[in-house]
DNA sequence: CGCCAACCGGACCGCCCGGTCCGTTTATCT
DNA sequence: AGATAAACGGACCGGGCGGTCCGGTTGGCG
């Protein structure tokens, strides 16, 4: 069955994760494996005996992100203020200290979604989002037209927008955030006609 | 003193720019010179004749939309309503035929600006996203706390967001357009407290 | 302790990139 | 038409990438 790994592989394997987490968190999809491998103080050979693919190793670790996105989630799924929840869901999402691109899980590369544990965890995590965003709908704090896509988009955009002034204002996604979030809001709400 | 090109020269350019300007709005920065030299019919070495580098090609290419934004900025500045303006502005901008990335022109790589022009070009762009929202804000059509950097930040997301629905939904980044404009507006507005 | 399979890691491959070079073509001027 | 400089374009270079391979190392079991 799952053949045991010897301790050293298991050794390795956690170093790698490590690393390529915070690597992918830096540089974005484009992180060499090379780099990663350096990082994890193991060869590239290793990388590769571990994961068959780079995009298995990106794989791996937005599961772990996405698995995060989920439970958090569901947590705030039970908090009182569905309006409340939902903003501090995006917030949440937006904090991953490891600032991970937001968009790597909402729009995955066809190549990542080539994976099928990653597929479902994505559907369970959009899943999360509709939840989140009707329950919040269904309590008069966001628009009706606002569905839990839009909300999963949205929140990807902050982390982009705000990325060149992380340096001199690491707080002004928050922000930006809050910003996107007033635009849900029904009170001034502007709906495009329909067309 | 500006030597004059031979008229073949001059044909090649045009083509070269235009190959360019498709190529760049179609991949992004990424978009490789060999392609484009293709796409132009020339070959690359002719490319790099004409400009000394990539990036200055690229850069050849931003100047021209930066001048139009800041052309229609221009001509909105004069328009009655001072809210309205601003957000047919925006819809301007996300608009750009060639979908160009909004974000090369907002937070350009170091090596484009680096081309003096670019710098100048992006400077004057900036004022009027400046000129535009100060008057927006000062007929109460957006809340106090909303600069012009903040505007041409917001407005680059729409473009990202709705990518992967292009295709089946290609008026999708209006929508999302006008719900950040919405987040703008004093009606709703829930400003994070400073800090 | 000694053996062997599991594991390691760096040299290596093919590919594509931005950029250079230079022999060839061609527009232009007389 | 012939001369000449301008312009062309593809072969070429160095570098970095993802991925493979295989000789050397090492953990764990009998």
């Amino acid at each position: 069955m799952t053949r045991n790994l010897r301790a050293d592989a298991v050794r390795n394997r956690e170093a790698l994760i490590a690393a390529a987490t915070a690597e992918f968190a830096a540089r974005g999809a484009e992180a060499s494996v090379a780099e990663i491998a350096r990082r994890a103080g193991i060869g590239k050979g290793t990388v590769f005996r571990h994961f068959p693919t780079k995009d298995h190793l990106l794989a791996a670790v937005l599961m772990d992100r996405m698995e995060s996105l989920h439970a958090e989630g569901e947590r705030l799924l039970g908090a009182p203020d569905a309006g409340e929840a939902l903003l501090e869901f995006m917030m949440f999402a937006g904090e991953q200290k490891q600032r991970l691109d937001l968009s790597l899980l909402v729009t995955a590369s066809p190549e990542v979604l080539a994976v099928p544990e990653v597929a479902g965890a994505q559907a369970r995590m959009f899943a999360i989002f509709d939840a989140l965003t009707d329950r919040a709908r269904a309590a008069g704090a966001v628009r009706d037209d606002v569905t839990g896509t839009d909300v999963g988009l949205l929140m990807c955009a902050p982390g982009h927008l705000a990325a060149p002034f992380a340096e001199e204002r690491p707080e002004l996604w928050r922000r930006y955030m809050a910003l996107i979030f007033d635009g849900l809001r029904p009170a001034g709400a502007h709906p495009l006609p329909p067309g």
